[in-house]
DNA sequence: CATAATTGCTCTAGCCACTAGAGGTTCAAG
DNA sequence: CTTGAACCTCTAGTGGCTAGAGCAATTATG
């Protein structure tokens, strides 16, 4: 049985967060000790870990949470879990397409600026008129 | 003069958000009819159009507070502008690192999924245990 | 065994950039 | 003059934590 603390060395989650997904009810409510400190199990450790590392890979609590209610019938079909993950790669691919856009208009404003005062300074300017812009954003 | 919902046609920004702008100090507050109505004039909108852009560009309000105290000095050098453009170009390239980083994660998991229960679902393992990953992330 | 340091508890509020809603006032068209 | 759209202010909610106040429990040291 661990407390909270050693629960958060091991899994690098910090306390607060541990507490807050027991709120957010990805973690059940645990055992505690006699004077209301949290115990864990070393299945409470793995869930965490399993939750640690889905939010690491940028799943959302809400996605986790279905993830976690699917594993919980393991005679399934796994098409749900696949659902998510693909959905999910899917979003980091949007994000990845819009950010290369800005990452190249940015990169072409400030490669334009002729370095002089802010009146005839390119950053300015094109901020100031997406007409001199290549993409949409 | 330009009531704020006409302001908003134009922009393209919510009304709620024009609002939100002056509260945070990005527009200055502009003048009100009889009735405690914004009236907006063409500068306004402008400067409107300049925060809407870097916001589109994904400058952070804070930013774009800085880069309007800047251009209102149009005989300085300009290389606290260059300087905020180059610090954002960085941090969208961080981004899309550490997101392409999680595409090749994400691609690897779902493409191993054979497609049977919950229990052998690749999804679920890869999530249990970061050690199948390729990757830190 | 007493004391002190550490860790734990709950509850509230703050972060960012909005967005939504309540409850009321003003404006413009007909 | 009446209607209805647009406006006003104020408060609260979003996601995923993080920080702090003010206590209680546990652990380490003497
Ligand atoms: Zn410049
Ligand atoms: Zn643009
Ligand atoms: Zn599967
Ligand atoms: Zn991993």
């Amino acid at each position: 049985m661990l407390s909270i603390g050693e629960l958060s060395k091991r899994t690098g989650v910090k306390v607060p967060t541990i507490r807050y997904y027991e709120q957010m009810g990805l973690l059940a409510a645990v055992e505690r000790s006699g004077g209301n400190q949290r115990r864990y199990s070393r299945t409470d450790l793995e869930r965490l870990a399993f939750i640690r590392h889905a939010r690491d890979l940028g799943f959302e609590i809400e996605r986790i949470r279905e993830l976690i209610a699917l594993s919980n019938h393991p005679k399934d079909a796994c098409e749900g879990a696949d659902r998510i993950a693909l959905a999910h790669l899917s979003d980091v691919r949007d994000k990845i397409d819009r950010l290369k856009k800005l990452e190249h208009e940015l990169e072409r404003i400030v490669s334009h600026c002729s370095g002089h005062t802010v009146e005839d300074c390119y950053v300015i300017r094109a901020l100031s008129d997406h007409g001199l812009c290549d993409h949409e954003h």
